[in-house]
DNA sequence: CTGTTAGCGCATTCAA
DNA sequence: TTGAATGCGCTAACAG
């Protein structure tokens, strides 16, 4: 059960550099991809590398670099219970970070203005090794990824893709797949007697939540025909508006069954049911665990929460961003954000 | 946003030794607890480590290093499904582990025998500098946990606690709040008109068997009295076992409307479910996210499997023995193993 | 009980 | 375009 296959003795630069026939220093040129080396030079240190299966040990890299990698982390602005937790992750893996040789800063952008964006993206032009991006998905936007990665920027999106852009990597759920869990959820948990449904959403224009609306339809028309979904109400995240929209829906169809919130400010609509009284017999099932949608849980307001979880996200959005940089290893399973489901049950 | 607080130049061993007036060396031994240091000096030393905020570099301890830590996986032998991604974990994360200077091993033991494991554990004493257990919770294998971290072994348990044991840490979910999932899940999905629920599970002497038994009788008898609850089905994890099982409860309650099992071996409860046609009117929520039990959940056999994520286990139990022998930081929150559940909509 | 010293494997000047 | 030399912060062997 023990690893065979990988040799006791880990070869190092030093070997590579024997088997080439260069020094130390020209093997670092060409395994950190640096300029100034004749092609059959670079050719034959790979082709040492190969052979000799050598992978550069972290803990040395990390010693020997004395600058630290830059890495910026924009965000929405504005007062937002995820971002908010998104960055308590950033603050609380400071430490860690500087382990790694990273030094990182948060910048709040609004981020619904997609010019707004692109500027603070095109900002970090050399001025960053990485920057990891809650972004929205908009051509200017696309186009200002596209010129940080061409300048040699890793770009990270976050939460929400731009799966048209040249960004290296997305860290953040399937929001097509969480949209059909919550309705697999709603669906079980109203039952088999027909009923109405009501979604209530941010903005459709907002690509995560168009994701989630789009699976949450699939599943609710394929598997629980019976279930009448409403048109969705868009309230713009905002807890006052979703409270407003609530109230208006319980008069509007007196029999509603169950809410799904696709985005933020459910704080509203927990209001919204229990000043009605319906908060126990509507099913409402919705995103991101906070204090708020904890206390829901508990006391039975909410059904279910879906979630991503932002400690998670921001790890391994720097853990990718690590494995860019340097030849480190990605274990691929790690890095995948899970839709995590909340019941009152198996909460953290 | 950025951390202004920890100093941007790190100080370093050798500043803590000028600081407490003492050599290099010095100053590496009162940190590492080695032996051989006057109390006042160890006292001078602590302070200066205080005053400068002086925390070790791990890439620097990490390539200075040159014996290799040495772990000792102790698991389950036999074909289980689960133990077998545990195993599978452990050899993703080789590589990682030559990074960090572990050295691991895996021994596959009879853990149903408390003297045999008992046996195993004491085997390992002096041989390595960390053990992680899938223990059963006996009086003998209790004590040989204790004279293993008395000998200065880092002992973590694995899946399955021995809670009054010293063992250093134990990772695993919470086996309680694991069955009150389940039970929330049957209970929601079966609806409000009453009907019966059996429980399939392998031995009510596996600490974990008993306390998921527990957390769901728990919520069942509190939040769902209209649902009658049939005595435990011991089929000891095997799956031709709990076919048997199954079948009979079929035909003394035609009108079951639910099975949890607690265990391993739902193969077989799966069988018996297709075969009588009742795969898709009996609700059945079950454990561990194999290939079976994903089939099971697309094709609506299952209805929901909860889940412990065996690579973040072995992960999180590596990270804690890493962060025991050095000073390393542990993110608690992510050393937490989530409930995890999961339905047809949001597997990985 | 305490100090001196030599690397660990790589990044990074400075020369050639 | 390439090489030699220095040092990152710590561990560990060796001296006293």
């Amino acid at each position: 059960m023990e690893a065979k296959n990988t040799p006791k003795v880990r070869a190092t630069l030093e070997d590579v550099a024997q088997h080439a026939q260069v020094s130390l220093a020209t093997a670092d040129r060409v395994l950190n991809k640096r300029p100034g080396v004749r092609a059959a030079t670079v050719a034959r240190v790979n082709e040492a590398v190969r052979r000799l299966g050598y992978r550069p040990d972290p803990s040395a890299a990390k010693l020997a670099r004395s600058r630290l990698r830059r890495v910026a982390f924009l965000l929405p602005a504005g007062a937002n219970r995820f971002v908010g937790l998104l960055s308590e992750q950033i603050a609380a893996n400071v430490e860690w970070m500087r382990d790694q040789r990273i030094d990182s800063e948060v910048l709040a952008v609004n981020v619904f203005n997609p010019g707004e964006l692109a500027k603070a993206l095109l900002a970090q032009e050399g001025q960053r090794d990485a920057v990891m991006v809650m972004a929205l998905d908009h051509p200017v936007v696309r186009s200002a990824i596209d010129q940080l990665t061409q300048a040699g920027t890793v770009v990270i999106t976050l939460v929400s893709d731009v799966p048209s852009s040249t960004r290296q990597h997305y860290v953040g759920i399937d929001n097509t797949a969480a949209g059909r869990t919550a309705a697999t959820l709603v669906g079980r948990f109203v039952g088999r007697q027909p009923a109405k449904v009501a979604i209530i959403l941010g903005s459709l224009s907002l690509r995560d939540h168009a994701e989630r609306y789009f699976g949450f339809n699939q599943v609710m028309a394929h598997e629980h025909p019976h279930l009448t979904v409403l048109p969705p109400l868009e309230g713009q995240d905002d807890a006052t508006r979703n409270e407003v929209l609530t109230k208006e829906l319980f008069t509007a169809h007196p029999d509603l069954a169950a809410i799904y919130s696709v985005g933020a400010g459910n704080g509203g609509i927990s209001t919204a049911l229990r000043t009605s009284g319906r908060a126990h017999n509507t099913v409402f099932v919705g995103h991101e665990l906070t204090p708020a949608s904890r206390t829901d849980l508990l006391d039975g307001t909410m059904d279910a929460v879906i979630n991503q979880d932002a400690g998670h996200e921001i790890r391994s959005a720097l853990r990718v961003a690590l494995a860019q940089w340097s030849q480190e290893p990605v274990i691929a399973d790690q890095e995948r954000i899970r839709i995590d489901i909340y019941l009152k049950d198996n909460l953290p």
